[in-house]
DNA sequence: GTCCATGCAAACTGTTTGCACGCGC
DNA sequence: GCGCGTGCAAACAGTTTGCATGGAC
């Protein structure tokens, strides 16, 4: 947590881009949060510190930070994107239709996919979404079907 | 394919909807081709056919096949949606993020990740998408990144 | 005849872009 | 000081909706 500005600062200068309060800012804030922020609600808790960042800023951060690999988008069964900080371990999400409640879980299973997807087709895989819906164990009982 | 408009006719009647053209035409469509249009695409091949189909028909009629369980929408890394009619066996999607290729391909192990979802957290499941995105064949070796 | 479905155009949502100014380097 | 990054507002793409007419049942 304390190098944390510089790493940020280093991978800029890397891909020879600035360091900005805004982008430290958005990051930060994603980094803060459980996670799955659409741009609109991200854009709300990163003007709660800086009310001068532009929604425009955030999408442009975003673009940028998904480039640099810090950041992943997802759909989550919406139409619009929602944006998560990379971590180190890969996850996946299932999303209760009823509440929308995200759960995250790994499972090395998906690696074995990967792996059976490249024998047998030849290709070279860089990302894997799984996205799982479905009800949760508070709302299956409730939602017939 | 001999009592194709029957059966949609039953579904359709079931919900309490009426059979239209417009109704058949875009899920023959839709069978017919390769999978996965974006409603563009869709509503462009359903033109070609019956000039006067409006994209707005497009949408309604995809949102009513969905209802009936008969159409499912992707992302496929794009923001926009792209469509597929249901078949028997479930199959996720692989696409090139150089040439935008799609390969299907089915896995037994998704079966076995959903099922240790819901013994560990008590949901119940009721669709996955998986979605791998990489270098095709062709196109790896040419993409040094 | 009733009422759902359609075509059209306008509205809407999420996202991107042109431009002039400001700030990192 | 040079040039990228920013804020603002306008543009944009995909999708949805209000309304009057037409067709399914």
């Amino acid at each position: 947590m304390g190098n944390w500005g510089e790493q940020l600062q280093e991978n800029l200068r890397a891909a020879g881009r600035r360091m900005t309060s805004q982008r430290r800012l958005v990051l930060q804030v994603l980094e803060a949060s459980d996670g799955h922020l659409d741009a609109d609600a991200l854009c709300a808790r990163v003007k709660a510190r800086d009310p001068d960042v532009s929604l425009a800023t955030v999408y442009r951060t975003l673009s940028v930070l998904r480039e640099l690999g810090l950041v992943e988008k997802h759909h989550l069964g919406e139409d619009h994107g929602h944006y998560e900080a990379v971590r180190e371990v890969p996850h996946y999400h299932f999303t209760c239709r009823r509440c929308g409640q995200v759960i995250e879980f790994d499972s090395s299973l998906v690696g074995q996919i990967e792996q059976g997807l490249c024998e047998r087709e030849g290709v070279r895989v860089t990302g894997t979404h799984l996205h799982v819906s479905g009800y949760c164990a508070r709302c299956k009982d409730v939602a017939a079907r």
